[in-house]
DNA sequence: TTTTCATCTATACAGTGCTCAGATAATCCA
DNA sequence: TGGATTATCTGAGCACTGTATAGATGAAAA
């Protein structure tokens, strides 16, 4: 077995300080947002010095990016929650929901994921962390063949409230709600009755 | 005439620094985006001690905050430049336009206008000037009463369509398209054939 | 055991926002 | 007019950042 973890005695090699490190910037966006991340705490988090992280990801970039793939994997994990029922139209708002409730839940690493200052984009991985995860949403949208269009206009829309709701505009619209009564009673209710895309007859078509 | 601009020797007193600085503000977030935007460079810039801004800002938040301000002011202006017709449908298509239009164009500004940890949301001026840039929505939208439900799903609507734009996300669906031809061909025809809001029913009416 | 290699430390550099004492110029006031 | 007040700006300094580099340390390979 290769579980030669020391534990015991700080070992002067860390062992697993890649793993420890996208734990530790992760942990700092959670508790203090992205503007409380840097380097060198992630660095100390971990108990090694400011200089070790370069080693491993290269720029602080490198490390980010890491932690923005995990996020796009924790969301595709979240849409993926939502059990597809025989109604597409309420599959459809359930994802919505829940692509907004990971967002409120996780707004670090949200805003990370879309941050294109702070991740890689050229890391063949980040594409196809971001395609995978709105296979949820394209299953449930349901054609197969074409219907990229419609994919983008529904991921607008969610993307779109997602990021208003976390930038507490809506707040402005809806007077003072809160965030947390805002995905448990206010989406709902939106979605229910104003958002076309969940609607009964499910995607026109224009033949 | 108030126009005392020294402009022939470089007066101790610059005379008109906020303004400059505001200027060159916007001047580096239009040239190199936010990510090229410091505090010292926007003093470089004005020709001034890099102390100054601060008595005139505060911090840099405070400068951004009026840039950001202006952004408001000229999406204000981008969206009601689209003249109301007799087909309130297609009036907001090109509001759409407008909109993810100004995006593209004004990437910088865009930005930093949703950048919480960058402006001051607590400026009173903020609100007025978030919710007065919408004031073309709203009225495109009709119903003077109510109607905040459908605001902000128009709202999300446009807003996640340009930063998905923005971020680059689109090309993972229509494969490889430049932005320069999203706003020109592809978002026109987008919002034509599969954007729910700018359909020819208007808004239903729920009795 | 000896060599090689990956890993981590220590230090240094350039850049940042912010603070504060003091210099400078414009303005107000008698 | 002349003196005092006020707004404006400078310059230096502090704490912090990301990155680069030389060297120390331990593990693994030969």
């Amino acid at each position: 077995m290769k579980n030669t973890r020391p534990a015991a005695k700080a070992a002067y090699h860390h062992g697993n300080l890649k793993a420890a490190l996208i734990e530790a910037a992760d942990t700092i966006l959670r508790d203090h947002g992205i503007e409380g991340f840097s380097l060198r705490e992630a660095a100390r988090r971990a108990g090694v010095s400011i200089g070790a992280p370069a080693h491993h990801f290269g720029s602080a970039t490198g490390l980010l990016t890491e932690v923005a793939l995990l996020g796009y994997e924790s969301l595709g994990q979240a849409l993926s929650a939502v059990r597809p029922t025989d109604d597409p139209g309420a599959d459809l708002q359930q994802l919505a929901l829940a692509y907004v409730g990971f967002a409120l839940a996780h707004p670090g690493r949200f805003r990370l994921m879309f941050r294109p200052d702070l991740v890689n984009r050229d890391d063949p991985r980040y594409g196809l962390a971001s395609t995978a995860a709105l296979t949820g949403f394209a299953t449930a949208i349901g054609r197969r063949k074409g219907g990229m269009a419609e994919i983008f206009m529904v991921w607008s829309s969610v993307h779109g409230m997602a990021n208003l709701v976390l930038d507490g505009k809506a707040k402005y619209l809806f007077d003072g709600a809160l965030p947390e009564d805002f995905v448990a009673h206010i989406l709902p209710d939106l979605l229910a009755e104003a958002w076309p895309f969940g609607a009964r007859s499910g995607p026109q078509d224009r033949s």
